[in-house]
DNA sequence: TATATGACGGACG
DNA sequence: GCGTCCGCCATAT
């Protein structure tokens, strides 16, 4: 385990942190920014890793279908909910309103 | 080494 | 638009 976990998480923590603010990104992207394509399972995982506390924007990190992908209800879905309007980013049942930010279009 | 899991993505009906 | 199935990667056990 180590260093390569340690790494990897980082780097996916450093690409959520270049997001700006009132903008979104998908699980999808961040991983093939991070030099993980397809990885976007991997991405969901380092997020879940995440320390409480931490200067990371994950809030800004939806799915590909625009949706919070934490259960509704949640802490976590009820936190980023905030986060995002909070931001001025829109969101309307679970659902963030698009405009996502895209590294490579 | 093999199996199961997950804050996913895309295709399909 | 919605729910389901398969495929993707890296970790955990």
């Amino acid at each position: 385990m180590a260093d390569t976990s340690v790494d990897l998480n980082q780097r996916i923590w450093q690409v959520v942190a270049s997001i700006p603010p009132g903008e979104v990104s998908t699980y999808g992207d961040v991983a093939r920014f991070a030099g993980l394509p397809g990885a976007a399972r991997r991405v969901g995982y380092a997020l879940r890793q995440l320390p409480p506390g931490s200067k990371v924007p994950w809030h800004r990190v939806i799915n590909s279908q625009g949706r919070i992908s934490l259960p509704a209800g949640s802490a976590g879905e009820y936190t980023q909910r905030e986060r995002l309007e909070a931001e001025g980013v829109r969101v309307c049942g679970g659902k963030v309103a698009l405009g996502r930010f895209r590294w490579q279009p």
